[in-house]
RNA sequence: GGAGGGUUCGCAUAAUGGUAUUGCACUGGUUUCGAAAACCAGCGGGAGCAAUCCCUUGCAGGUUCAAGUCCUGCACCCUCCGCCA
């Protein structure tokens, strides 16, 4: 959610965003509602000034009267109001947050925008397969049973699969805690920020709608998991529990930023995916997740979305993936963004780049609704707020088994995993 | 799932149904060479240039001229019982 006040004052640049963003909402809509609402407000703060003073101590007969008929008239306001509030909340919740400068302007994904690759693309002497062949070759995924028990889009992950799992995590666990690598990323990328490692979390993952809409993350509905019975969601990413955690809470200026890095799994209904992506485990129903999350200082979160950036081009790097860094345009970008950045790795078994990750600079967008500020020398002022992809495991999973795959059909063990993994240098 | 107790500013506290008290901490000022102490002010949110006004006692309703206080529902915390990885 914006600041009514800079939405009053940048109309344009509202509009704008709304145009750019595909954004379906009336603005003139949302501020004959403001207008009307303050006017509304005014009125009642007048008829409650004089309530609030006529109503100390006891009352003679005849002003009870008076003061019965006042009582009234104010709630008769109050009810107006109420309605036209409700009209405002939900038509402040569709303004999209202004995307940055230099976010390309597109309606879809075919102006998002190519900022760097990484990596040199492996030559194959045989045909490289797809990760679903490598994997159901090897064991590794059993989407056929799994889909007797749980239904379609899900799997069991198995073996040197499964296990490479835990690694990944324990792999990156220990780049996320490593104050000195952070500090090296800081600096190689030439951010002016302080070094703070990022807190291992372990988030719940059902949340409740209230938190959910805080977080600007309840919609699309039809995207969520819900259970009717507690009247609860389960999460879409560790996102959503890790953003929600400190609201209504007020940091101190010197502890910023506050960075936590959060394992969970996330659930995913993929409704409107139909027969997309079918085969394998790149779209699912439900995988696992190392998540960043980050509270900072307004004029540092840019910088903290590229150090989150920084963090996963290391970890990629570090396994020897190739991969390139996607500047997303407004029409394919979140609504809640201000910018977005994603990181796409190669996938040789498809032929081509295949998201693995995003970077969302949120600004103030959550924390106004979550109540979640940093006191400071003139005031308090909401924090900005980024997450990001720190390992989107599954698609990790599958890059390394197209990238590492052998002519004999095995998979080799990227050699920054083989310590973690008890010495396996080769999944057959 | 059941029984009881609780939730007031960062912390701690007060308030016969009569309009949120006080202390600590914090911030600014006076004082000082500087600091401590002392003193003054501020110390939840909103509208306004301002005087000022409104809202705010976990949340949402209700009763009342007036609700922290009475009533209803919900959330969370604590103690105990039951069940349980």
């Amino acid at each position: 959610m914006l600041d009514i006040k800079f939405i009053r004052n940048n109309i344009d640049k509202i509009r704008e965003a709304i145009k750019n963003k595909k954004a379906n909402l009336d603005l003139d809509k949302l501020l004959a509602a403001d207008e009307r609402r303050r006017h509304l407000l005014s009125e009642s703060e007048i008829l409650k000034a004089e309530q609030n003073k006529r109503s100390k101590g006891p009352q003679s007969p005849v002003d009870l009267e008076e003061l019965k008929a006042l009582k009234e008239k104010i709630k008769l306001i109050e009810n107006e109001l109420k309605s036209v509030e409700e009209e405002y909340e939900r038509l402040m919740m569709v303004v999209p947050n202004i995307p940055t400068d230099d976010t390309p302007i597109g309606k879809d994904e075919s102006a998002n925008k190519v900022l760097r690759k990484w990596g040199k693309v492996r030559k194959f002497d045989f045909k490289p397969k797809e990760h679903w062949e490598i994997g159901e070759a090897l064991d590794l995924i059993d989407n056929e049973r799994a889909s007797k028990v749980s239904g379609a889009r899900f799997t069991y992950l198995k073996r040197g699969l499964a296990l490479m799992q835990f690694t990944l995590i324990q792999y990156a666990m220990s780049v996320f805690v490593d104050e000195k690598l952070i500090k090296k990323i800081i600096k190689n990328n030439n951010l002016d920020l302080k070094t703070n490692p990022f807190i291992p979390v372990i988030p719940p993952v059902l949340i409740r709608p209230d938190s959910m809409q805080k977080m600007a993350r309840l919609e699309p509905k039809e995207e969520r998991y819900y259970m009717p019975a507690d009247d609860i969601y389960l999460v879409g990413s560790a996102e959503h529990t890790l953003g929600a955690m400190h609201m209504d809470e007020t940091f101190n200026e010197k502890d910023l930023p506050i960075r936590y890095i959060g394992y969970s799994t996330a659930f995913r209904r993929e409704a409107g995916s139909y027969g997309k992506d079918m085969k394998g485990i790149l779209r699912v129903h439900q995988f696992d997740k190392l998540e960043m999350e980050s509270f900072c200082l307004p004029e540092d979160s840019i910088k903290e979305q590229d150090l989150f950036v920084g963090m996963q081009e290391y970890l990629v790097q570090s396994l020897n993936i190739p991969y390139q860094v996607v500047a997303i345009c407004t029409g394919d970008m979140g609504g809640p963004d201000a910018r977005q950045i994603d990181l796409e790795m190669w996938m040789p078994g498809q032929d081509r780049y295949r998201e693995t990750h995003t970077a969302d600079l949120m600004t103030d967008y959550q924390a106004r609704r979550l109540g979640t500020k940093v006191k400071r020398a003139g005031g308090s002022e909401f924090v900005h707020m980024n997450d990001a992809t720190a390992l989107a495991i599954g698609r990790t999973l599958i890059a390394i088994m197209e990238n590492y795959q052998t002519k004999k059909g095995t998979i080799e063990v990227p050699k920054v995993l083989r310590k973690f993994m008890g010495g396996i240098k080769e999944i057959k």
